[in-house]
DNA sequence: CAGTGAGCGAGCTTCCGCTTGACTT
């Protein structure tokens, strides 16, 4: 038996770490925390000093078994988790659930994952630092107290079922606060002039894109600005030559590896997680949750030779980045690959797609800088006092973008910046045309997965190892959800100059376009008025800031971490209280107007099952008439039209055989209704509000075949049917998978008891 | 699962951060 036991967090870094050690050293890993707060009671005896209760969560129960088994049998443990607020706290629970002596107990660290580093870790250990403890608990017991007292409030005052959270609120806040500036913006638009101009007689040859100084702000301005240009003579004012230089990128931590995967893979924050462990637990890259842009000297070493080996000396430039973000713990090192110099690996498409992804940020941030030459030629006419300007760019030294080549939002738009032939000063043109062309300003953007990500990095608020599980809350709440938007028809004027002649033309194109944004919904908007108007302290977007420094302070030792959680909540709790007896609900309710026949007041307003308008007020006589919101349709926005027109349906269509056939739109989009059985509408083929009879018979008849294949083959209580994911049994209400080479049609009712058994035995094993 | 609800009431929901499975009928 080893005589040192070494904890580490997590198994991968357990089995590279065990290399390193030797025979001596036992490597096991403790998963995470294995103990916390209860999860279903507050856990916190707030008049006793905030004392925390912790538990051993169930699942957690196994490895702290272990743990002591293996414990008991070693001479010396050695606790290396991470050298942060959280590793330390993980350390002193670990010493505390396994009931170790403080005297063979050894705290130890490193930072990167090296022969040498771990052999400077094992020669200097240290105890554990109880103010870095205490800072984990107050981090901890603070959240805690805001999430379990804030909650119940909204079950009480919104509805059951919902959440808030020092993290969570404040991201959705910054979504309701941007789709609101989205709906309050008008868009202006101007007309943006550009030309084609060609060089001629001694000036040489060659084509310029050009575009004009100024903008205009009505057709008429802009027509006579083309008549001006009509018939006049262009020359190149002044041409200016400037070098410049692009500096890499640094090498990827965990926001940043999500918005690059997302912008350049299209993988949404969770799929990079994912993605990235495995490729983390095969060995092919570091811890892939860090927030540090630190390099391991072995790294930067290997990286250099690779780069020098793939590109020559003179595309190595060894660089050591500074971590920017705000509260970075640095436990860990950027995320790169584990060897550099290994070009592909094996494994699944997106895997090799994100490693080399990961590989090529990090080694470009070991290149040179790129050296580029950028051309502004000023081009006039004597006519106008309104200049041209065209830019081109030429790339003298590519450096770095020789294997990492930027996309920033205007290349994308409009290509590189185009190549320009050689012009002097003096030279004489002729434009080919000349283009005036309508553009709209565009609303502030809304965010997509990768940019709260980012955002919320920016203002120091979550973590690299929450980023993922607070964006997949959010949504599971309901507050927010990712959609695409078709976006509405826009005419674009258009008027080219082409000879003598001024043509116009009108194109259309698509305004508010979106894909993959984060949306607000309508219960997201009202907790977080509910949150603002009652703990606007909580979700203030320096509240986080304001308490780490708290949480830094008790770190250092200079403050008591319980008397920062009293003076923090001797202020918050009163605000529970206060919105607690304040007795309305809220539902969000807006009067939209009134009924245009019968004058009775029109509503739009939460309801139990989610949004609705409501026509008339509820009495003893009346009974108000109801209808749900369509998806994409907000109570905040939602216009009187909009919700009489909701009230069409369900509408009859017609009747077959002596049975109506209904067209509405429910929880799940729009449908027709025949024998109380529902057939689904595709959007955009059929429309509930003017489909006709006999088009709604074909759906249904469609459906009905579709099911009548459903059943491959029916035995007793053992049926063979065709779903989603293939063939399966179904029996007793329990779905089968079928084992594959087999064939479904073929199946005998033995065999089919035989699969159902073993499906039972592999749940029992759960 | 396809409507926005009788009445009453018990029981439940919830945080952030550290880790990886199990599970895809």
């Amino acid at each position: 038996m080893a005589e040192n036991l070494v904890i580490v967090e997590s198994p991968a870094k357990a089995k590279t770490i065990a290399n390193y050690l030797g025979k001596d050293f036992n490597v096991v890993s403790s998963f995470g925390h294995v103990r916390d707060l209860s999860r279903k009671k507050l856990g916190i005896d707030i008049g006793k000093g905030f004392s925390p209760e912790y538990e051993v969560p169930d699942e957690k129960r196994k490895v702290v078994a272990e743990l002591k088994k293996a414990a008991a049998s070693a001479k010396y443990v050695w606790i290396a988790s991470d050298e942060d607020r959280e590793g330390e706290a993980i350390a002193w629970h670990i010493i505390r659930v396994l009931g170790l002596d403080a005297a063979n107990t050894r705290r130890i660290v490193f930072h990167e994952i090296t022969k040498e580093a771990i052999e400077r870790a094992v020669a200097n250990p240290r105890q554990v630092d109880m103010n870095l403890v205490n800072a984990q608990q107050a981090r901890r017991v603070l959240d805690r107290i805001v999430g379990f007292e804030i909650s119940p409030v909204l079950w009480k005052k919104v509805q059951p079922s919902l959440s808030a959270g020092r993290v969570q609120s404040v991201a959705v806040r910054l979504i309701v606060e941007r789709e609101r500036e989205v709906i309050a913006f008008t868009p202006e638009s101007a007309f943006r002039v550009t030309a084609r101009f060609t060089l001629t007689g001694s000036s040489g040859d060659g084509v310029i894109g050009a575009e004009s100084t100024r903008r205009f702000t009505t057709q008429k301005e802009a027509l006579e600005f083309l008549k001006v240009c009509a018939g006049a003579r262009f020359t190149v004012s002044s041409v200016n030559i400037k070098p410049g230089k692009r500096s890499p990128a640094p090498p990827f931590i965990t926001s940043t590896l999500q918005q690059e995967a997302y912008r350049r893979l299209g993988y949404s924050v969770s799929q990079t997680m994912s993605v990235a462990q495995r490729l983390y637990e095969g060995g092919k890259i570091t811890y892939m949750r860090t927030d540090s842009t630190n390099l391991s000297k072995s790294s930067l070493a290997a990286a250099a030779a690779a780069v020098k080996q793939q590109f020559g000396e003179r595309y190595s430039k060894t660089r050591q980045f500074r971590t920017r973000s705000k509260g970075a713990q640095e436990a860990h090192e950027a995320i790169r690959p584990t060897y550099p110099d290994k070009e592909s690996i094996t494994g699944t498409q997106q895997e090799k797609r994100l490693y080399d992804l990961i590989r090529k940020r990090m080694l470009a941030s070991q290149m040179a800088d790129a050296e580029i030459e950028r051309t502004t030629v000023v081009i006039s006419a004597e006519e106008s006092d309104v200049n041209f300007t065209a830019t081109g760019e030429v790339v003298k030294f590519d450096g770095f973008l020789r294997l990492y080549g930027e996309i920033s939002e205007d290349e994308k738009q409009n290509g590189e910046a185009p190549a320009m032939p050689p012009v002097k000063e003096g030279a004489e043109l002729e434009y080919e045309s000349v283009t005036a062309t309508e553009r709209f300003t565009s609303p502030p953007p809304r965010y997509t997965e990768a940019s709260l990500v980012k955002k919320l990095e920016e203002l120091g608020i979550g973590r690299p190892s929450t980023y993922a599980p607070t964006i997949s809350t959010i949504q599971n709440r309901g507050y927010v959800a990712r959609e695409d938007r078709p976006g509405t028809p826009r005419e674009s004027r258009v008027l080219i100059l082409k000879g003598d002649d001024i043509e116009s033309e009108v194109k259309r194109e698509m305004a508010g376009k979106e894909k993959a944004k984060l949306f607000p919904q309508d219960i997201g908007m009202i907790v977080n008025d509910f949150l603002a108007d009652n703990f606007g302290d909580i979700i203030d977007y320096r509240f986080t800031a304001t308490v780490e420094e708290q949480f830094d302070n008790i770190a250092e030792g200079n403050e008591e971490w319980t008397g920062m959680l009293e003076r923090f909540y001797s202020k918050f709790h009163p605000a529970v209280e206060k919105s607690l007896a304040k007795s309305e609900k809220k539902t969000g309710e807006r009067l939209l107007g009134n009924h245009p026949e019968t004058a009775e007041p029109v509503y739009a307003k939460m309801g139990r099952y989610g949004p609705i308008i409501q026509i008339g007020e509820a009495s003893d006589e009346v009974k108000p008439r109801y209808a749900g919101l369509l998806g994409g349709q907000l109570i905040e926005t939602i216009t009187l039209e909009e919700a009489l027109e909701l009230f069409r349906l369900p509408r009859t269509v017609g009747e077959h055989e002596g049975n109506e056939v209904i067209a509405g739109i429910g929880r799940f989009g729009p449908f027709v209704r025949y024998r109380s059985k529902f057939y689904s509408l595709r959007k955009g083929v059929d429309d509930p509000h003017t489909i006709q009879l006999d088009r709604a018979l074909e759906v249904i008849a469609e459906k009905d075949e579709r099911d009548s294949k459903k059943v491959i083959a029916e035995m007793g209580e053992y049926r063979v049917l065709n779903g989603r994911y293939g063939p399966y049994i179904s029996f007793k209400g329990k779905n089968y998978r079928i084992p594959s080479g087999s064939e479904p049609e073929k199946l005998t009712p033995e065999q089919c008891r035989e699969i159902v058994e073993k499906g039972d035995k592999r749940k029992r094993k759960k």
